[in-house]
DNA sequence: GCGACAG
DNA sequence: ATCTTGTCGC
C-alpha cells in the first residue's frame, strides 16, 4: 500500500503530517507537454456553505493566435461539503469537488491554473500543489492574498514582482502586479513546473483584469452570479 | 504566550 | 468563501 493522496476525517494534525509527506513528491523543474488547452479552477459556496460548487474552464491555446484564448469546454459540479475552511487545509476542503468537475471534462487541459497559493504554503502544499500531485498534471497556484512567506514592496507597474520567501530564504513564490496600481497576486508552483515557467504562463494569459483569463473565468462560474448550470 | 491565517 | 447598494472611474 502506498499512502494515498488524501484521507477524509483526519485530525488536523494528521493532515498536517501528511502535507509535508505529499510535498516531497512535488516536482518544481520543468515536465510539461505542448500545451493546447489550459485550465482555470476555483471553489463557492452555496447554502451558507453546506454545498460545495467546483468550477473548471478549458480554454484553448493556440501559439499562432496567442495570446488569444477561447473557452472550449466548462463544467460546473456540486456536491456536499464535508470540511470546514481551516487556514494552510484549503485543499482538504476544496479538491473532492474539484476532483467532480475534472470528471465530468472531455478534454483533459495540458496546465492547470489554481484559486489559491502552490508551493507558497507552510508545509509547500497548497491547494494547488495537491490538485497537481492528485491529477499528475503540471498546476500554477494564484492566490489573491498572502498565506505565507515576506517579501518586499512591489513595483506599481504592470508585470513588476518580488520573490517571496520563506524563512532561510527558500524562495516560494512571487508577489506579481498583475495590474497597474492594483493589488498584486501571489503566483507560486504548484507541480511540474518552475517558478519561473509558472510566472511566464500567468503573464501571457492575463487580460483585461488582475486574475489571468483561466482563474478568472473560473471564478466567475463558481461565483454566485452567473445563472448557469453544470 | 501573542499574532497570523489561501478560500 | 459569503452577506450586499450605491458609487467612483475609465
Amino acid at each position: 500500500m502506498s499512502t494515498p493522496l488524501h484521507e477524509w476525517n483526519l485530525a488536523p494534525r494528521d493532515a498536517m503530517a501528511l502535507q509535508t509527506e505529499l510535498a516531497k513528491r512535488l516536482e518544481l523543474s520543468d515536465r510539461l507537454d505542448p500545451v493546447r488547452h489550459l485550465a482555470g479552477v476555483d471553489i463557492g459556496f452555496e447554502d451558507g456553505g453546506a454545498t460545495t460548487r467546483a468550477a473548471v474552464v478549458v480554454l484553448k491555446w493556440d501559439p499562432d493566435t496567442a495570446p488569444d484564448l477561447s473557452v472550449i469546454e466548462q463544467v460546473v459540479h456540486r456536491e456536499p461539503t464535508r470540511m470546514p475552511y481551516i487556514p494552510g487545509l484549503l485543499s482538504f476542503r476544496e479538491i473532492p469537488a474539484a476532483l467532480g468537475a475534472f470528471a465530468k471534462l472531455t478534454v483533459q487541459p495540458e496546465l492547470v491554473m489554481v484559486d489559491g497559493q502552490g508551493v507558497a504554503h507552510p508545509r509547500r502544499l497548497g491547494v494547488a500543489a495537491h490538485l497537481g500531485l492528485w491529477l499528475d498534471t503540471p498546476t500554477i497556484g494564484i492566490a489573491k492574498s498572502r498565506l505565507t512567506g515576506r517579501h518586499a514592496e512591489v513595483g506599481e507597474q504592470r508585470g513588476d514582482w518580488v520573490p517571496l520567501t520563506a524563512r532561510g530564504g527558500e524562495v516560494i513564490g512571487a508577489v506579481l502586479r498583475s495590474r497597474t496600481r492594483v493589488k498584486p497576486v501571489f503566483v507560486s508552483p504548484g507541480h511540474r513546473l518552475s517558478l519561473d515557467t509558472s510566472l511566464q504562463w500567468v503573464l501571457r494569459c492575463l487580460g483585461a483584469t488582475k486574475l489571468p483569463e483561466p482563474t478568472r473565468l473560473a471564478d466567475r462560474l463558481a461565483s454566485r452570479r452567473d445563472q448557469r448550470r453544470g
